[in-house]
DNA sequence: CTGATTGCGTGATATCCGTCACATCGGCGC
DNA sequence: GCGCCGATGTGACGGATATCACGCAATCAG
């Protein structure tokens, strides 16, 4: 079953024409699909695995933007615009990967101009991520009102957030937390020992239990 | 002379359509276009004048992404998307404005490919500025190291930045600059202070010379 | 001129957090 | 078992910067 969910539900004559520009592959864990600052070769659409999305400063310091799913076009506003990639993609599960080379989706988009608003719209989803991951780097006063912000996003997604404590699986380590939010590894590490100490979370393995909904979003926003 | 730049090398009969859908209004200095978190209404070509866009936090702190020039579409990804405007837009100048409402752009798009690729990119773009305040938001070490980012980038607008000694006007208070970056404004002022110590910078006036561009840039990147 | 307002300059202080340095723990190969 | 290694916990310390509290300069209305 092909997950290619921007674009399945165009016209036959748009899918069928889709289907003769992609190039089915499959990656490794630890693969790099494209490196931020390259020219962009074309478009990735995630079909299975996960793909960790980055930005790097000169000093190696590292910023993780987002864990992309399945379903998730990579590289399409650096194709689209033809500008450098502004992230770089890694894989960290085994994945499969539709690739389509950047001149043939140009070619694409002109044919089929459903395609194209689908394009705009998966941008703007893009540009709305980017506004929140701006909002939180930007308007956070603390380490701690940011992790929660983050805790509080990942419950939501499984849908678990209406539950009375929301259960959810770490997939990352401290470090790689601590990419995401801004901060550094030992950070993380004394703020989830503070939250556990004030019976805010609870660990079991690496399922990670929201004891205290109320009292999380509360650091959320207050900081 | 009209200035809608991302439409005006349409071809004829899209040009003649967009022509039919739009508002030409006017706004004084302070008006607000929209509301970040309301419900998109349509998009604001700007013609004339300069509109500051930023996010804001539930205690009022406050964050610049940045300054709108003409030429420059807002409002376009949440009215493409139907998400609410991740942002709020007012005019710093008296400005001039072309209103579209968004089931009339949408039926825009619909009938004109071409303009609907011109969407996509004008959307890439923006992914691009994001992408790059992320960058420095998260990335740097130091306020420091964000003002050197803030003023090597605007030098580089002006074209300015190839000259021995480039010059800028600034048009914004320190406070504004403080909000661009994400410090306090007193830590703005004594950075400019430290700086003009250390004859990197010099004002005349409100124009601001950059005397030293290697130091700045090495404490851009350094922090 | 006078008072008000707005932006700028500057000191004192407290705090958050990055960094260095180790200790500990859990899995994994063998 | 044993050694190894990556991930996690924790203490000590210092530096950057937010915050509070002023004083001062410029502009503007009356």
């Amino acid at each position: 079953m092909r997950v290619d969910r921007i674009f399945c539900d165009l016209p036959t004559a748009a899918l069928q024409s889709f289907e003769t520009i992609k190039y089915a592959t499959a990656y490794p864990k630890g693969a790099v699909l494209f490196v931020e600052g390259q020219a962009p070769r074309g478009i990735f659409v995630l079909c299975k695995g996960r793909v960790k999305l980055s930005i790097c400063a000169s000093d190696g310091k590292t910023l993780i933007l987002k864990i992309a799913e399945p379903g998730e076009v990579l590289g399409l506003s650096a194709t689209v615009s033809g500008k450098a990639y502004e992230l770089t993609a890694e894989t960290i599960d085994p994945c499969q990967v539709n690739f389509v080379k950047r001149e043939d989706f140009l070619r694409f988009l002109k044919d089929h101009s459903e395609a194209c608003f689908k394009v705009a719209e998966q941008l703007s989803e893009k540009y709305n991520v980017a506004c929140h991951e701006v909002r939180s780097l930007g308007l956070s006063h603390s380490a701690a009102e940011k992790l929660a912000k983050l805790l509080i996003e990942w419950s939501s997604k499984n849908g678990e957030a209406q539950k009375q404590e929301p259960r959810l699986k770490l997939a990352l380590t401290h470090e790689e937390i601590a990419q995401m939010i801004g901060t550094s590894r030992e950070t993380v590490t004394r703020l989830f020992a503070d939250l556990k100490k004030r019976q805010i979370l609870q660990t079991k393995g690496s399922t990670l239990v929201i004891r205290n909904k109320a009292a999380l979003r509360s650091l959320a926003t207050t900081g």
